[in-house]
RNA sequence: CGCGGGAUGGAGCAGUUGGUAGCUCGUCGGGCUCAUAACCCGAAGGCCGGAGGUUCGAGUCCUUCUCCCGCAA
């Protein structure tokens, strides 16, 4: 089919490949303008532009999608399709009725769950044993489109948002693409979503960042790993940050306050929280780079009784 | 020039007012032990990020590069 893609970070790039490789006439890939990034706050293109330059593809970078001159850019591709992943924008009504197959939208989660921003990592957050990917019929709402397939995926505990997304992103591709070909064979029944069910998946807070050592040490547990690999879970010590990065969960009860060192072992860094312990493995003070706990610990003469979360005077 | 922290043996850190480079681990060898990730003894391993400069002498002071990281966007 003729396709024009739209899509931004990481994840979407992904299926851009898919639909490279499955043979599709990608005829122009739309992303978000280049934006200052990072310390120095030097541009940088999104990552969807750096695949769609490698793969010789036009890019637009429009500022926005509402006005005349981009539904006239559109129109001049003529696609029958626009896929659109985690582009970052809502898209007008006049858009989405361009194509023939109208646009069709990758997202990272088991809708009607997880509707919005940050699904992945949401649903890691919140501790869900499974999340997935659904393909849908863009409609105006936000992602409150009929739904076309649907694959899923577990989460284990070895999983974070890094792990999630990588495997998602493929998962996606694989679907996108195989919707595409149901929706020219005429196989694919598009299905409603249940509002009932449906959930919101809120974009990822500052607070949402910071561990309250009183929560359970599985909360924390999947607290962590829903911000891994970015932007990472934090308590403070010495009035620094101090980001985890691993943890693993210990039901051991030392009636200690929360937040408090309990125990230095060979490779982990074990604190007191609501409910039971949690077991540092990685961490990385503000400044430095990420390390084990146990160097961590070597270092900076850290000892039982220290505790975390606390500002000093 | 957005704000800030940092570059010292394999890892993480310390190094005072410039004058023989230390600590906690790890590694290797030996010992103790039924055994050990525990303990004891010993050893190896650093041109202190690069380049200039000040000085009798610089990891320590000045200048300038390069790289890493936290925050903010």
């Amino acid at each position: 089919m003729r396709i024009v893609f739209m899509g931004t970070p990481d994840f979407a790039v992904q299926s851009l490949n898919a639909l490279v490789e499955a043979g599709h006439d990608v005829a122009a890939v739309i992303t978000q303008p280049d934006r200052p990034k990072g310390r120095g706050n030097k541009l940088a293109f999104p990552e969807v532009k750096i695949r769609a330059l490698e793969l010789n593809l036009p890019v637009h970078q429009p500022a926005s999608v509402k006005d005349e001159a981009f539904l006239e850019l559109l129109q001049g591709y003529q696609p029958d399709v626009i896929v659109v992943v985690a582009y970052g924008r809502i898209l007008p009504q006049a858009v989405l009725e361009l194509p023939e197959y109208g646009c069709i939208n990758v997202h990272g989660s088991l809708l009607p769950a997880y509707r919005g921003a940050a699904p992945i990592q949401r649903a890691v957050l919140d501790g869900c044993k499974e999340s997935g990917v659904t393909i849908m019929q863009m409609d105006t709402g936000m992602d409150t489109g009929d739904m076309l397939l649907q694959g899923s995926l577990p989460i284990t505990d070895e999983d974070n948002t890094g792990t999630m997304f990588d495997k998602l992103a493929v998962l996606g591709g694989r679907l996108l693409v195989e919707t595409l070909e149901g929706l020219q064979q005429g196989t694919i029944q598009p299905q409603k979503q249940n509002e009932a069910e449906a959930t919101h998946a809120a974009r990822i807070l500052k607070e949402d960042e910071v561990i309250d050592w009183n929560r359970p040490a599985q909360t924390i547990f999947c607290q962590i790993r829903g911000l891994a690999p970015a932007p990472g879970a934090y308590t403070l010590w010495n009035d620094q940050r101090l980001k985890i990065w691993k943890s693993r969960v210990n039901s051991k009860e030392t009636g200690k306050a929360p937040g408090t060192v309990v125990e230095i072992g060979k490779d982990y860094l074990m604190v007191q929280t609501g409910e039971g312990c949690l077991e540092i493995l990685e961490l990385q003070p503000a400044g430095k780079k990420a390390m084990p706990a146990k160097a961590f610990c070597n270092g900076t003469g850290v000892e039982t009784g220290v505790q975390f979360g606390e500002i000093h005077g």
